[in-house]
DNA sequence: CACATAACTGGACTACAGTCCGAATGAATG
DNA sequence: CATTCATTCGGACTGTAGTCCAGTTATGTG
């Protein structure tokens, strides 16, 4: 597979965002190229059917190089999905409302707001959900240790505690039917449509 | 789960029409020897660091022997299982009320007997939490693919759609929040009370 | 510019799940 | 008891995730 500069395939996402810290020069462009080869690979075989190896092959990297960047399979999906997943995340910070606060004098109420976080996550998460699958169960527990999940947790929970009692817990069990894991089996059985209201049913009965 | 032929009856309704599939002394032993060995294993190093290699040369048995009888780790811990869930089932099935349907004229609330079930199953699922959460995620998607889902949804629909429009959907939220990936990161993160108290709320809310 | 050193690199290596298939064995039959 | 044959046995084999570390390279300092 040639992959020299002039065939070199845009990703059309914007990938390869910089850490603060100095990155060696090498490091970055390795980088770039492992994250374009996993795209690539993923897009074209499956997240599941994808190797490491193939990837780090694909990307003319050892093994040593990948492992060390992004951790593991899930880290590595995570960095895939990072624009993603940070658009949604500012959206909901400062977006316009339900999703967002707002402007100003903008007044919503939280349920609404509930509501809209459910569809923007699903559309995130449904349009991407081998990858957020990946992310999240790759590696056992992974799901509840990365940074999202404590982000979208605490946006639910100051929303539900403007109505109930015991928000953080509701947040958890809210959440729980958002995991990819089961998003698949629910698209699987019932289809997207059906999965889509089942959740906010869901969220319906928390407020 | 797999408990062998030991309680098949022979039905002999005609002529010798049907083959009597009967198991194999041998297979027997090594199968009771497999569950042993697993138990004792599990039991003294953690489900989560006994390698099936380890299982098979504890029962001194074959791999292949393992994997034909088990499927994989999923099976095996399912098989370790078989007995506490066949329980819950048959008190869910037959048992006293409020979990149970109860005796003839006996009457309780669709709302009564959901709590019943989140008691119940969290008193199944939390003193075996690591062995329902490796037969739940060894194998991607395995969850939803044995039976026992089946019938937790089941009762639950059928509980629920006494009371709400989309029960099929909302028995699968609820179960969202009793799968063990997730019960263990909020055992860890808040605690079995308030784990417990959680899913109350949740089940309080579907109704 | 030369050097020191901290960070990066990459492939050999380990451990584990799961597959495969020739060999061994139990049970039914005559 | 001998024969037949379906079933089971078990270890060699494959493919993958993840680790390790000796060698390499970038970058700050005198």
């Amino acid at each position: 597979m040639d992959r020299g500069p002039a065939g070199r395939r845009r990703v059309d996402l914007e990938l390869m965002r910089t850490p603060p810290p100095k990155e060696r020069a090498d490091a970055a462009r390795n980088r770039v190229k492992v994250l374009e080869a996993a795209a690539e690979l993923f897009a074209s075989h499956g997240v599941e059917s994808v190797s490491m190896d193939a990837i780090a092959t694909a990307a003319g990297v050892g093994k040593g190089t990948l492992f060390r960047r992004f951790k593991d399979k899930a880290g590595l999906a995570a960095a895939l999905l990072d624009d993603r997943e940070r658009d949604l995340q500012d959206a909901i910070l400062s977006g316009p409302a339900p999703l967002g606060p707002g402007l100003g004098d903008t007044t919503v109420s939280p349920s609404e707001r509930l509501h809209a976080f459910a569809d923007a996550y699903l559309d995130y998460a449904l349009s991407h959900l081998s990858l957020v699958r990946m992310s999240e169960t790759a590696a056992p527990g992974a799901r509840y240790r990365i940074g999202a999940y404590g982000f979208w947790h605490r946006h639910l929970t100051m929303l539900l505690d403007q109505s109930v009692d015991d928000g953080d817990a509701l947040a958890h069990a809210l959440l729980a039917a958002l995991g990819a894991e089961h998003l698949t089996a629910m698209v699987e059985s019932i289809g997207r449509k059906r999965a889509r209201a089942a959740v906010h049913v869901l969220f319906e009965a928390a407020t």
